[in-house]
RNA sequence: GGCGGUAUAGCCAAGUGGUAAGGCAGAGGUCUGCAAAACCUUCAUCACCGGUUCAAAUCCGGUUACCGCCUCCA
């Protein structure tokens, strides 16, 4: 049984998708106006995760997650950069998947567009005036957000708690468009020159939050089981995706909201974000780490809870990886000459128990701490059986297998067995024969020349290993 | 001001009533010609104050500090 967090609920509940083993889900993708920073990364490796450990646990999961590719913000960036915003938006859209490629995010079942679903965003914000949930007033058009019983439910506000503030920043002209200060645009105006779609409230475009509703309920029905993004979507996309969706629809939008907790970075543990300017880009830091490390250290930490965005913390991810991938190593080496049998059942069974607390542990809302933990004593598991002398190879491939299903949830990739390099090859039993001789200069002379090709060597019981730097 | 979150060893971090998981770093050991990897051993009374209880990191009350949302942001 999965339980897992509802911020709707504020508690813990058991999950239960509408159909049996198939679960909707839909989470909030970036505005494609810039290269993502490690925030919106942290966003993607929750939900990958997420996904990957309902996918391990049987269901089939349809993942939408959309691009904001129409947004004041990018009409900004398009006139400073001297670009249309198609162009803004095609650019970081095809970075978007480089830079998620390359930290192992699955890609999305579908990532709709904004562009691409016009027609239904205007038809939408119809059905919303029509029902008297959106009015218009000079070319824009606004939610009455009073009107939605259920306004300020999942932010945890009340209506006039969320006006006292709603109030205080509203610019004079915005405050004379809007009938209350808390009603928000699902359709602005365009002004002259700037990129719009004719509508029946005149030339514009979508409002921000809009798009998620359109989008979410078009292409994964009236309800979805799963809503997930960041801790700042909370209020106030994800409160407006919600009054604009049920109001439409008259049914329950989402039945489990999910949020990620951010990243922090500096020494007063700020958010990293864009309007900060504190961030780092994911394409910066992946000149200097590799993307498995950056993913490990995401993924093992428990989704709703900040993340520490230093160089100590990545260089600890780093040896743990290493750890990880060794074990897998040393079975694989082991494996070469192993003798074939049937699987020993005891390792079998131990096995089993540390797969049993490993789902246990996910099932907790996705207590990948503590998951990870599971995935340590596998590893001292397998470094134990690597080593000893009595042991079949269909024991070892048991435990293998077992193993890189497991650490695939968090999303790592276990590398299997370079191909052995002839000069290498060579240069080993060189040194070998060498080290027989007792002639350890020149062994270590061999060993060193070998260290600065980036390979480096192990002496074991079953022989020399040599691995990539 | 309103709402929410966090505070556990040098660091990261589990643990929601029964006497502190795990990892990194450190110390000692086994193995090794040396090294590496691995394995074994070792390393905390839980921000503070008060209360409830046979028993609290865990529950209740209070205090302090930090973070986030309430405005675009994953």
């Amino acid at each position: 049984m999965i339980q897992l967090y509802n911020t709707l609920t504020k508690k813990k509940e058991e999950f239960v998708p509408m159909q049996p083993g198939k679960v909707r889900m839909y989470v909030c993708g970036p505005t494609v106006y810039n290269y993502i920073h490690i925030g919106n990364a942290r966003s993607a490796i929750a939900f990958d995760t997420v996904r990957r450990y309902l996918e391990y646990r049987g269901y089939q999961v349809k993942y939408v997650s959309n691009f904001t590719d129409v947004d004041d913000k990018i009409i900004k960036a398009s006139q400073k950069m001297g670009l249309t915003v198609p162009e803004v938006t095609e650019k970081f859209i095809k970075a978007f998947y480089a830079d998620t490629d390359a930290l192992n995010v699955k890609r999305a079942n579908l990532n709709p567009r904004v562009m691409d679903n016009m027609d239904g965003i205007i038809e939408f914000v119809k059905v919303l005036v029509d029902k008297g949930y959106a009015y218009e007033s000079g070319g824009d058009v606004y939610y009455r957000a009073r009107k939605f019983k259920r306004y300020g439910l999942l932010s945890g506000q009340s209506v006039n708690d969320l006006e006292q503030g709603a109030s205080a920043r509203l610019s004079v002209e915005d405050q004379a468009k809007k009938e209350d200060p808390l009603d928000f645009a699902v359709w602005k105006s365009a002004k002259t020159g700037e990129i719009a779609w004719d509508s029946p409230f005149g030339k514009g475009r979508p409002g921000w939050h809009i798009e998620c509703s359109v989008m979410a309920t078009k292409y994964l029905g009236d309800t979805i089981d799963i809503h997930g993004g960041g801790q700042d979507l909370e209020f106030p996309h994800h409160e407006n995706e919600i009054a604009q969706s049920e109001a439409k629809t008259g049914k329950k939008f989402a039945n489990y909201w999910m949020h990620n907790g951010f990243v922090t970075i500096g020494e007063e543990d700020e958010k990293m974000s864009k309007s900060l300017g504190n961030f780092v880009t994911v394409r910066d830091l992946l000149k200097e780490v590799d993307p498995q490390i950056v993913r490990f250290f995401m993924a093992t930490t428990q989704y709703r809870r900040p993340i520490r965005y230093t160089s100590a913390n990545l260089d600890e991810a780093k040896t743990n990886l290493e750890r990880i991938q060794t074990a897998a190593t040393n079975i694989g080496y082991r494996l070469q000459d192993a003798k074939q049998g049937a699987v020993d059942p005891t390792v079998q069974k131990e096995f089993q128990d540390h797969e049993a607390e490993f789902e246990a542990a996910m099932d907790d809302d996705f207590n990948a701490q503590n998951g990870i933990a599971v995935v340590y004593e596998l590893v001292k598991q397998l470094n134990i059986y690597a080593a000893k002398e009595e042991v079949t190879a269909t024991t070892l491939q048991y435990l293998l297998d077992g193993f890189e299903k497991i650490v695939g949830v968090f999303g790592i990739k276990l590398k299997h067995a370079d191909i052995l390099d002839d000069e290498v090859e060579t240069k080993i039993e060189q040194r070998n024969a060498a080290r027989k001789n007792k002639d350890f200069a020149l062994s270590d002379q061999i060993r060193d020349e070998l260290k600065e090709q980036g390979i480096i060597l192990e002496d074991t019981p079953q022989g020399t290993r040599w691995k990539r730097e």
